[in-house]
DNA sequence: CATGTCAATTGACACGGTGTCAAGTCACAA
DNA sequence: TTGTGACTTGACACCGTGTCAATTGACATG
């Protein structure tokens, strides 16, 4: 055993990893962090990292695991589930989204760097983005039985639609290379968000 | 001599490698483009690319000027600077870029890839994008000079919208993660600008 | 004809990063 | 005592980029 599943083994060195991992991703941007440095923050040898991960890419991904624990990814949504109003939903998903990339953005990026050339992290990155997705669909379903859904979009294109205005590139132009603070980004897509799919004038 | 100047040089061979780059990107939509499959398909050996581009950047680079003289990339922008109103503008704009991405996606994808890492490719990149962030000021100058621009957004934040809006990357996620077809991305992505961007109503 | 120059060739090599392998150490347990 | 399991060290293979030296062949100029 000792690979990349979530089975319980000692937890000591594989934790010490997962931390040293994070640490370094969340301190460079995603940035050029390598298996040496990794191992080396974890006070062991970048072989021994091995012995727990099979793979860069499976660390990273068992890494992203860890970050959801750590920071309670679940409990997030919890405000935008209980949502009474379609709208409420809508402001509630893109507000604990929104607030969430800023802490997964180092993993984030390194893995979106792999995508390209390592399939196992292209399908993690994209297994974690369709979960994204499914927030965005039901942020859309309920609007949509509210009835203030735009009759401009389908559910299903407003869903396309709303996924990508969220993505996590485009939170990065926006904040780092526009430079916008993180509060006139919640701010500015929330209103989007309305602007653009929710119904114009009183609905009858 | 011989580099990545632009400068008048034995065209045959230089031109032959960036034919063969262009194509090659094109082909794998800009992944796992090595020097030695360029050099093999320019008829020559890997070392003969490094006599004319001193480095893999610098050869992906001018491929790029290469490819805005093959097609066009400044006549295309004709019909936006020409436009009457600033709504006509914006459309234009929109047209006229988001019909060039499909054509500059694979070498576009490639320099995107080395900007992590490369510092000349992250230069490289962020000029262009530069250029194309000039063309989104113009048109939100243009709808506000016309008392079109929704007092929503000051034109500087306008441009940051608009600009996120028409990047590469979300084409890549709406053309080909969600499946769009290039028209309905066009179309959409007209729609979406008008609504954020134009004053609701008719101006008094 | 001899000479030089220039583009290109071949073959070898360094570097950096990932991943593998073999042998050895050290602690803890049966 | 013997094993077992986690870890160490050191060496090595693979890949892709970039460099270097020596060679070839064509073409021009004296």
């Amino acid at each position: 055993m000792s690979s990349d599943n979530p089975a319980v083994e000692a937890p000591e060195t594989r934790t010490r990893i997962l931390k040293a991992a994070l640490h370094l991703l969340e301190a460079s941007q995603g940035r050029g962090v390598r298996m040496t440095d990794i191992a080396k923050r974890a006070g062991i040898s970048r072989q021994a990292v091995y012995l727990h991960f099979s793979t860069r890419a499976a660390l990273l991904i068992a890494t992203t695991y860890y970050l959801d624990e750590l920071k309670g990814s679940e409990e997030r949504l919890v405000p935008s589930r209980t949502a009474q109003t379609g709208l409420e939903r809508l402001d509630a998903f893109i507000e604990a989204w929104g607030n969430y990339i800023p802490e997964i953005h180092g993993i984030a990026k390194a893995l979106l760097a792999m995508r390209d050339t390592d399939e196992a992290a292209a399908v993690a990155w994209d297994d974690r983005m369709q979960d994204m997705r499914e927030g965005c669909e039901a942020a859309i379903g309920a609007l949509n039985r509210d009835n203030m859904l735009s009759p401009d979009h389908s559910p299903d294109q407003a869903t396309d639609i709303l996924w990508t205005m969220l993505s996590v590139r485009n939170w990065e132009q926006l904040t780092i290379e526009c430079g916008w603070p993180q509060e006139r980004y919640i701010g500015t897509l929330k209103s989007l968000a309305r602007r653009i799919f929710v119904v114009k004038g009183t609905p009858g």
